[in-house]
DNA sequence: CCAAAGCGAAAAGATACATTTTCGATTGTG
DNA sequence: CACAATCGAAAATGTATCTTTTCGCTTTGG
């Protein structure tokens, strides 16, 4: 059997293998999408521009994307991962402590993650929302990944006998929803620091869930 | 001088003249935006849908809205100022109860008119989210609108002694957005009665102002 | 240095809508 | 009844994308 010595079909270019090539144009990708949509919005924003902010052609974005919605729910995913993962980082860093202390290292963790960068702020609280079926149904998705957190983290907490039963869910949904609003108009006005928005709203987890 | 008498321009149709034909085409206009946008979504519905559903020609459509955007800021208006009316007259009917009472009945008033209709629901916690600059500005708008009411209670309860001063823009930006995402969750999935829902909404309302 | 892989820019093609205009059929008015 | 307003349906037009394809220029690897 003679063995069919394949050269691989791809080559390196400017140092870096196809895949590192490819990696790159989605992050660029991603980058100009999270500027636009942060910023101009996502309804008003053509591939073309996102192509050019990218420096990506046309040709390359669908080498990477379906569409535009595929760019969308890939960065909100990305954006919502993050945090939720320094939320993860946070409550393990806290393993042993009530609920009160986990509670404030978890939304701390979140709120920071999100509130670094308006552009996030505003894709996750208000681009998101309603885009297209599809995006508001990982939206929903999302929702419910944090909805399960906290009521895994509060039924522990009654387990323990810290606090009485109560609606996680209800509670979970208002919290997320008065962060949302509260952050979103925060990130419009600035009308105080950050810190005194972490304490605001620190606060009010700890009312609505512990309280 | 010959006086030029003319004679109207316009002429009864189905027992109605100009102006009441285009009144009823726009309420059924308006009438079918609540069903598309509010069931399919205002993004992923074309004006021809909209028109084959109200039974108006796009011929006439364009008689009464300039675009899409202007059939959905109109709709949206119509929903938000409904419930505007319900808070204010529930409220002008307790003039000299304490806030608490105040409170129980605009927020009470507030929510059944929306919940009345999942669709009111969807269209102005969801559809309005982002949907283009326009649509944005009015709902910002709105939000005002009720940071404002709330304000105003609020302060005036503290001028009576009956709270001690806070923070009402976060109380009511968290107010708002708790209330957007409980009730969408309620509607999507009915987890507990109207009853229950109005309960556990008016108990978070009464925390967040009073408590 | 040459053949092929890869590239960016831009043309070309395909849609999906938005918006305007036309047209024949109704319906009041005098 | 006649004629003009009005209508609904649908054709025509315009436009903004989306998506695919072409093309000539670079870069690489042998």
């Amino acid at each position: 059997m003679t063995e069919a010595v394949t050269t691989p079909a791809t080559r390196r270019y400017s140092g870096r293998d196809a895949g590192e090539r490819s990696a790159a144009r989605r992050e660029r990708l991603l980058e100009a999408a999270l500027d636009l949509f942060g910023t101009e919005g996502y309804q008003v924003t053509p591939i073309d521009r996102l192509c050019s902010a990218a420096k990506v052609s046309t040709r390359h974005f669908y080498q990477e994307f379906t569409n535009k919605e595929a760019v969308l729910i890939a960065l909100h995913s990305q954006i919502t991962e993050d945090a939720l993962t320094a939320t993860a980082t946070a409550l393990a860093e806290a393993p042993a402590a009530p609920i009160e202390a986990r509670l404030v290292a978890a939304v701390t963790a979140y709120l920071r993650t999100i509130i670094s960068d308006p552009r996030r702020v505003r894709v996750s609280f208000v681009e998101v929302v309603g885009a297209s079926p599809a995006v508001e149904q990982t939206r929903l998705e999302y929702r419910e990944a944090i909805i399960a957190t906290v009521t895994h983290e509060g039924e522990a907490a009654i387990a323990r006998g810290e606090i009485p039963p109560r609606d996680f869910r209800f509670a979970a949904l208002a919290l997320i929803g008065a962060l949302n609003s509260v952050v979103y108009d925060w990130s419009l006005h600035q009308r105080k620091s950050a810190d005194e928005l972490e304490v605001a709203l620190v606060a009010l987890a700890t009312t609505l869930l512990t309280g």
